[in-house]
Order: structure tokens, then sequence, then C-alpha cells
RNA sequence: GGCCAGGUAGCUCAGUUGGUAGAGCAGCGGAUUGAAAAUCCGCGUGUCGGUGGUUCGAUUCCGCCCCUGGCCA
């Protein structure tokens, strides 16, 4: 049997990749992708989409509509694959829900039904969301007062849910017929890299936006938009970076105006991934300086300051 | 040099018929079960350009000064 796998974390452009190839090389294992963008085809240099092999890479037209439960799904497949040749997985990747479902698990529940989704989500625009939350007060009172009256989103998967099923939320999520695990949260060591501030990592995300730009991004979004059946709603389309390219492309506003928005959005998406990082149980952190070297590492309540100036690979090795 | 319009939160601006001020964006915190790079919630003290004056009280009215933009010389 195999090693268990690693998972890499850690917000937008703090050098996970970098990390996780270091790690397979000394390890000897397969890197799996966690991560919602770089699921798509299409979508390269403005996901930051690495060269070297990962599983979970470029599995779906950038038209289609990807999952958590999907994602459950493959990663496990691909931990088995890789499992079965007696390598390591290691998981690497910023789509923190991605990692939730794997680890702690998701209820078997029906998938999207985009008929009924817009239906719901027609009456929303004529009536607006707080109606559709009336509507599930009704059917579900015990999700209603959970769920926020603006909140579109859950608000329709809840109403979904319960015309599917005729069920409620609760008993849906109550984790009875949770498909089996394969990976616990508590055998998988869990590393969340991360510069040791705001500022460096705001200066990364800026750096990278640039380095994208001159590489080609407007031109992948226009290629992009250009797809028969391509259209704003779409999970692809609205990616950090890719959404607010596509608004420029189509006249909303002028190109700097784009890169700032496209770095605002980026610095708020490492910000809500720090929020899940920071109570994730048992994580180590390994937090780094501008260069990327290490400024100190350890668990939430023991970071140690020494080590200083090693490399993030060195250090993650020391854990494992 | 003269005239006009401005100088209010990190940015763009609103406002106070005189009782020391508020939106959007940014930022920060949080939530997160088939869209999650998504979606949603919460958080606003800032010498109201400077300085004198009028006033019980000035960011608001008046004078002077500084800065920015426009027009005229």
């Amino acid at each position: 049997m195999a090693a268990s796998p690693v998972c890499i974390m850690g917000p937008t452009a703090a050098g996970k990749t970098d990390l996780a190839i270091a790690l397979a090389a000394h390890l000897g294992g397969e890197l799996i992708s966690v991560d919602s963008a770089l699921i798509y085809r299409g979508l390269d240099v403005g996901s930051a989409k690495p060269d070297y092999p990962h599983h979970l890479i470029n599995i779906c037209d950038p038209r289609e509509v990807y999952s958590a439960a999907s994602f459950v799904r493959d990663a496990e497949n691909a931990i088995e694959l890789i499992g079965a040749k007696n390598k390591r997985s290691i998981l690497v990747g910023g789509s923190m829900l991605y990692f939730k479902a794997l680890l702690q698990g998701i209820d078997p529940l029906p998938g999207a039904d985009q008929k009924l989704r817009n239906t719901l989500t027609n009456k929303a625009q004529r009536e607006g969301w707080p109606a559709i939350h009336a509507d599930l007060a009704r059917l579900d009172p015990d999700a209603a007062e959970r769920i926020h009256p603006n909140h579109s989103q859950r608000l329709l998967r809840a109403l979904e849910l319960n015309i599917l099923t005729g069920k409620p939320l609760a008993e849906l999520h109550s984790g009875k017929g949770a498909h089996t695990r394969m990976l616990t949260a508590e055998s998988v060591p869990c590393f969340a890299l991360t510069p040791v501030n705001r500022t460096v990592l705001h200066d990364r995300i800026e750096q990278r936006l640039d380095k994208m730009l001159t590489c080609g991004f407007l031109k992948e979004v226009e290629a992009l938009l250009a797809m028969r059946g391509m259209h704003m709603g779409l999970p692809s389309l609205r990616a950090v970076g890719y959404r607010q390219l596509a608004q420029h492309l189509s006249g909303d506003y002028d190109l700097n105006e784009a890169r700032q928005r496209a770095l605002a959005a980026t610095r708020q998406l490492a910000k809500r991934q720090l929020t899940w990082l920071r109570k994730w149980p048992g994580v180590i952190w390994i937090l780094t300086d501008s260069s990327g070297l290490v400024v100190q590492h350890g668990t939430r309540e023991a970071l140690k300051d020494c080590d200083r100036g090693r490399s993030p690979v060195e250090i993650a090795q020391r854990y494992l």
C-alpha cells in the first residue's frame, strides 16, 4: 500500500505549483490538480496552467459545467490509479470546496437540473430573490431560515433539491447516505503555502497578471468568446480575470480598468481562500517571503521561526 | 496676471438652508454540500486644502493664501 496522499493548499499566486512539482520529484509522486479552472481546456495563460503533468487538467470543454461532486469522483479515481502504481498522490490547488468535499465527504444528491434552474431564475428576475426565499420558506422553513434571502445560488439549489426530492435540506445533508470516503481528513497531511503578509501576496498577484497579459491572455479570452454557445453565465467565463477581460472585449470598459478589476477580483479570491485555510483542521502553514523562501512554518498554534531562507519543499518533506 | 469651476474616506463623488458627514468601488473579517476563480453576509473618525474672521457653534458664510482643471490675456 502506497503512502497516504498529501495536500498542498494556499491562496492563488502563492507558489503552490512549484512546491508540488518539487515534491513530486522528491517523493516520486504524481500530481492531482484541485482547481475548478484548470479543469477547462482553453483556459491556459489566464489560469496559470502548469506544463508539468497533472491529473484533472483539461478534462472539460469550457462550455461545460463541472462540480465538486464530479471532482470527488474524478479525484478518487486518480488516487486509486496512482496508488495502483505504488506512487504517492499529491493533491494541489486552491479550490477549497473541492478539498472539503474530498476529505470530509459529500452527500449523494441529485445533480443540477438546468431546466428547473432556468424556470426558477426567470421567476427570480421578475420577482426578486426574496420571492424565491418565500417559496422555500413554505416548503422547507428550516432551510429558509439558514439561507439569506439574497443568496441566489444557495436558494436556487435548496429549492431545486426540495422540488426534486421532496425532502428538507437538513435531511439531505445529514451525512447518513454519504458515500464511503476514500480519504479522511485526519490521515492526510495538509500544507498551506502562503506569503507571510498580504502586501507580498498582492505584489505577486499583480506581477503574475501582468505577465499573463504580455503572454496573450487577452487573445485567449477572445478565442473563448468566439466559440459557439459560449456565454458569460458559464463558470469558465466567470473565472477571475476571464470575466473582466471578456467584459472589456464586449465594450464595458477599457483594458486598464479590466486589469484593475481583475487584480481586485484576484485579491478577493485569495482572501476567501485564506478564510478556508484559517479554520482548516491541522493545516501545516508554510509562510514565505517575497522571494518565495520560508520565513516560518508549523501549525497555527505553534508557528516556528527557524529555517528562514530554506525552500518550501525542504520544509514540507520534514513533515512527511 | 485676470475670470470661472473644483479641492470631503485609499479612489470616484454626494451632502450639510451653520449644530463636526455618507454612497459606490477598493480594503478587512466571515459564510461555504453538484456554478466555488462561484455566490452571499458584515465592517465607514475622515485635521471636510491651509489660515484668519463673523458666530454660542464653521466642513458649510466672508477674507486671504496654497493646489488642480478650464477659459481669457
